[in-house]
This record gives structure tokens, sequence and C-alpha cells, in this order.
DNA sequence: AATGAATGAGCCTTCATTCAT
DNA sequence: GATGAATGAAGGCTCATTCAT
């Protein structure tokens, strides 16, 4: 991440990566400026002088995190000539490798995002419009096109099922690998998750796909 | 709740009355006890006390919540001689409706839960073999009823493909009701989201009963 | 004024003498509740227990002060059957006394008053009803009856000149000193400067007393 | 004012007229460079680059207000011929008009004053010297005119009583406008005030003037 | 000559905790 | 058994000041 920034003003940039680690980890209360400077090597002054408060410290930190945190256009190695199912499925696998990947050191800059669903500040707002919106546009193209026709509610809650498919393996992990035990959940790798979640994301769709004959 | 626990030391319970509404609403961080003391009308020095420290109050806290917060045996209403598939749909209702719904009056219960699921302390563990492992059990056996041979793995993954879809309109909820609009989201009524979620759910398990023929 | 307070709660009576004394020392920006608490050989936290809040402490250290800091009744003691011009005297003389008089260690009542004129806050209302218009009504009594029948507006004129002047050898000290010498300044005695202010009024007011053959 | 000074180096002047009001305003403790700076429209380091201190900033800034703040003689416009009782009129007028003037655009310069009445600095000393005793020399030289022969102490204190009167519509405002109402309060035009005084000072002065057929 | 960046001390406040009763 | 009083640690923040450029 140090690429970023230009290289310029390299305290304000160790204060945003430090900032961010310790939000991610302790969330916005429980994080303090003291730990955040300690661990940046900054003065404990620097805080209010790069960002006057703490508040817009985290604001920036999420932004910077998520700005810079990821590549920058992760969907879009999908070859073009791709049919949907085959874009579903790199979707997924995308998604996986990003938001659920534990082992990455980098993993903390979905921790912020996870803290923001379940209690969303004011970074929130301005998160979801730059790097989920884009995202899930491309869900629903990729669903639309599985499933033409349907419903605008129908497609939303499609697209939801395969987003909370993957979320789950995230959100849900720590009761999710006492519940099958560490092997089991060893077992479930990425690779793997990738395939299950797509498939049965498909078999979703197409059973929404043409509900005309058969009804429910 | 009051008739929980033994009844007497009503101070006793109070306290863990607020405090469980407390931690649910600002996290253990951000409650403090003197909050907690003065929602239930207690001495500053009551929790040290009745419990001897803020942590051991939290864990006893989210037990007794847990513990006796939830109708104790939710599932049971199913119609023993009904088909897996009508009892995987009462499955899923129920856990839209208890985890899910809006009703802030108690959904404080859960707002527990899913903050033990995103960094869980030590509670978590009692928790889950308590409340969940048989909620889990009971859908593992629903999933295996549907397609009987099915290696382990999968079996796990797709209880986790039911339940990650669920319970993904509690943890995405802000992020979801801004994606799509307020109106949108409104229009996903628990009875929607049961019935899509359930299909959904029947379309992926069959997916992967009958592979036989089909590989993939 | 230890004997004030009824004794109990000996920490809160000590914190508000050592917050009256840090106050009129340094003002209310100035002073530190650090220095308050070890003047008061309490703890840090102690002001935030008992008070809440500097603000507050500075209110109750100014009433508590004007409260108990002063005889409780300097002006009963005029002999009822004095006239106006005995009894004006003997008001020049306390006030210069109590207000005026220098060398007491226990003239920061008022210097907190004296701030409190110069900026007031929140307890110059509170301060003025309580302590300053029963003697500013005892003066006004005293003037309508050495003129009676003048215009409101001249009564109250009258009676800042009287205050006026008394004020000054508090206010302008400093400059005062310097401007005539520490000798001279000496010679200034509250003895001299009962009298002095005291005939200086009595002539002010008998100029507007009898204006009707005289004109101006 | 820009026109003092030496015209040169316009950070400095703007850096002091922004420092007085500031000062005047929140008084030494209360006031910040960051404020002054800000306002000023300078660095937030050209304080100490061009004083080294917040001390001698404040000093060079009193100093600077009083110098060319005020009209350069301002008592000087009484007729040479006038008697020493209408010289004494111009001067209470005066003094009324420039120091209790309520207009605020200007009248922070006698705020500065006035806190440095109350507790004087080191600038207390040359304030005195250079704008206040000449305008005292003044007053004396009239009060000595008016009443030859007095002895020194007695003279002082007529001085006394004439300033007296006059500064307490200035330091006594805020509680004298609340002891007689607003109304009443605005009544007391500059006008009526300056006659006053004039004339309560003048039967003061004559009381003392022949003391010596009556004594006391 | 002048400034953006950084510093360390200190501020008020709040916290969980303990103690004497 | 239960509480009002008090404590020490730490929190976020602001300040005047300095330094390298």
């Amino acid at each position: 991440m140090g690429e970023l920034g230009t290289g310029l003003d390299p305290t304000r940039e160790r204060l945003l990566e430090a900032a961010g680690e310790e939000f991610a980890a302790h969330g916005f209360d429980g994080a303090t400026i003291r730990a955040i400077c300690r661990r940046a090597g900054a003065n404990l002054a620097a805080v209010n002088y790069h960002f006057g408060d703490k508040e817009r410290l985290y604001y920036e930190a999420v932004l910077a995190a998520h700005r810079c945190g990821l590549p920058h256009d992760p969907d879009l190695s999908a070859p073009p000539e791709a049919g949907p199912a085959e874009r579903l499925r790199i979707y997924v696998r995308r998604f996986l490798e990003q938001v659920v990947a534990v082992d990455r050191s980098r993993s903390w800059h979905h921790d912020l995002m996870l803290r923001e669903m379940i209690r969303p500040s004011g970074v929130c707002e301005a998160l979801t419009e730059e790097r989920i919106r884009p995202r899930f546009r491309r869900l629903r193209e990729i669903v639309e096109e599985l499933a033409p026709g349907l419903e605008q509610r129908r497609l939303d809650a499609l697209c939801f099922t395969v987003i909370g498919q993957c979320l789950f393996y995230r959100m849900g992990r720590s009761v999710a690998e006492r519940l099958i035990g560490p092997q089991a959940w060893a077992r479930l790798d990425t690779e793997f998750l990738a395939d299950h979640i797509t498939r049965c994301s498909l078999a979703a769709v197409e059973a929404w796909a043409a509900p005309v004959e058969a009804g429910r």
C-alpha cells in the first residue's frame, strides 16, 4: 500500500495504515489514538494535526483502505466472450478470494467493511457507493442475463442469495468452524466453495427462471 | 423474562437484562457499567458486587439472554409427519422470524450473537454448543433426508447455503437496503424471503442430490 | 469556612474552598482541576464525582464562597435610630472593609466577584440576585431618604456614584497605586477612604436633592 | 491602524491587530495562538517567528493597541480659556465616550486595559506611564485648580472619586444592568452620565474645598 | 524570510474498580 | 447484603513550541 499516496507525506500514510489495522482489530471505540500513533511511530498529536479528529481519521482510514487495498478492477479479467455462468463462477471466486481469504495479513481491509455492515457509520455510505455498488451492479447483470424477464424483487433476492452464501464464510466463520470442527472446515477451501456456491446459485436462478409452466 | 433465573434477587435479574441491552447496542467496549446500572436502577457498585467484573457480567448476560430470550423449542411445531421440504420451509421461516425480524424490542438478543460471530469472546463457545448446535443438527437432518448419501463436506456446505442466505438479511441489511433502495427493501418481507430462500435451497440441494448421471 | 456545610462531606467542602481560591487567582480558564485537587488533597477524579464538571464546580464554588464567605448580615449593625447620613457612612465603611480590604487571605471571595463583573458567566445571575441586590436595595433606601422625590434615573446614578467610588479602590488598585506611588497609596487607609467617600457622596446627593431653586 | 507601525511588514501588523482583539475577548490564557494566526491569515509559526513568544506577542499587542488605537490627544480640544469646571465636564465626557462607549468595533482596546487593571502583567507598567499618567495629571490639574491648597492625599482621593464613577459604568455594567433593569440602564446615556458625574464631582470637590471654617 | 510538519506537555473527562461503612 | 465515596489509569483532544527546509 505504500506505493499509493504518491509517496509524499509518509507520516500521514503510515498513520492511515496503522489506523486501519487498529480500527479493524478493535473497532472504532476499542481502538485508541495512542496505539495507532505508537504503531505508526508518530507523535500522539499527529492525528490531530493531520486529521483533526479520531472520527475523521477513521473516515479517511476506511476510505483509504478500500481505495487502495484492492486490485483496481478485479472482475475485468473475466473473458468478455464468456457466458453468464462462467462469469458468475469468476465473480464468486473473486469474492471469496478477496473477502473470505483469511490467511492474508491484509485481511483487515475487510474487517473494517464487516464492522461497517453491522453498525454503519457515516463512512458506510461512501463505501457502499464507491466500492460495493459497482460489484453489485455487475452481479445483477449476470443474473439478469441468466434469467431474463424476472421481476425486480426476485432479481434482488437472487443476487443476495449469491452474496449471502459467500459472506457467510467470512462472517460466520468462528461459529461455523466450531460447528463442523476445524478439520472439516479446513477442507472447505476456496476452490471447493467457489464451485459449490456457483452451482447452487445457478440452480437457484434456474428454479426461478422458468416458473411459468410450473407455478410453485 | 423475570420468571427465569430463580425469581430471587431481582436486582441481579434486572442487571442482566439491562446489561444485555446495553452490550447489544454498544458492544462490550462501548457499553458502560454506569449506563447499565442506571438502566437497571441499581447502584454503581452493584455490578462488581454481583458479578465481580465487567467481563463476567457480559458472560452471564449473553448466556442469560439466549437461555431465556427465545421460545424453548421453536422448531418442534413442525408437524412430525411433514416431509423434509416442508420442514425446511418451516425452518427457514422460523430462522427469519427470529433472527431477521426487525421488531427491535427484543431483537437485541440476536445483536449480541451477531457481535459474537464477528469477534468471538469466551461466551461464543458456550453459546454455540447450547443454542446453535441443536438447530444446526436439525437442519443437517433435513438436508440429509433431502439428499441422502452425500459426502460430509457437501452436506456442510449445503447447510451453510441455507444459513448464509438467511443471515445475510440481518448482517448485510444496512448495505443491502442502500443498494436496492428502501422501497425495494421493504418489499422483501419475511413471507417472500422464506419462500425464496426455501426454493433456492431446495434447487441447490437437488443440484447436488443426483450428480451421478451428470458429473458436473 | 469549614464550619459551614454542616461538617459533612469534608472532601466536597475542601474541594469548594480550593476551587474558589484557584478560580479567583487564575480565572476559569487559567485554573486547572489538577491544581484544585492537589490543593484540596483530593483525587483528580473527585471533581467529576462530586460536581460532574469543571463548569459546575465553578458555579458551586462561586456560590459557596459568597454564601458563607461573608458575615451573614453585615449592615444590621447600623443602629436603627441612626439617620440616613450615619447609615450611609456605615454602609460605605462596610463595603470598603469587605471588598477593598486587601491584606486578608480571604480576599479571593471578591476576586471571584470581580471576575464575574468583567466577564459574567451563568453564576453572575444568581450571585447578583442573592448577594448584591439586597445590598443595593439598602443603599437605595438610604439615598432615597437623603433626597426624597428624585426621579428614578437620578436615584440609580447616585447609588452608582457611591458604589463606583468604593469599587475603584479595588478594581483600579494596581494602576492607582502606581500612579500616586506606594506611599501615598498606603496613606489611603480604610478609615480615611470611608470618610472621604461618605462626605463626597453626601455632597453629591445634596447637589441633586434641591435642584428646584437652583436649576443647573 | 495599518498606517501605524512602520507600514512595513504587514504580516506583523496584522498579527498585532488580531492578537489585540483575541486577547481582549478571551484574556491571555483564553486566547490561542491558533485563533490569532487564523484571524490574521498568517501561518501558525508566524507568532514565534515574529515575536518569539506568546507573552511577548501579548506585550507588543497591548502596547500597539494603546499606542495607536486612540486619538492622539483627546483632551486638548478643551478650549484653553475654559474654566476648570468646564474642563472637568469635557474630561468626564471624553472618558465616558472612550472607555464606556459600547460600540464594540473598537472597544476592545479598553477591554485589554481593564484586564490589565484586574490582574496586571508586565505591560501594565508601560501602559500606565505612557497612556494613563498623562490623563491623570491633567485631571489633577483641574481638581487642583478647583480647590487649591488641598493636601496631596485629599487631592488623590478626589481624582479617584471622578475616575471611579466613570469606570463603574464600564466595569460594573453587567451587574448594574441587571440590578436596575435593561430599560433603566438604557436611559443612562453618555450625555446624562457626563452631566451627572460632573456635577457630583464638583459638589464633592467643593465639600472639601473650604473645610476650614466648617471642620467636619 | 517564512512555513508546513511534527512534538511533548498538559488539559478535562470518563472509565472500571475498590474501599469503608 | 449493599452502597456512597473515592481512586488511579487512561481516554481524546488542544496547546504553545520547535525544527528542517
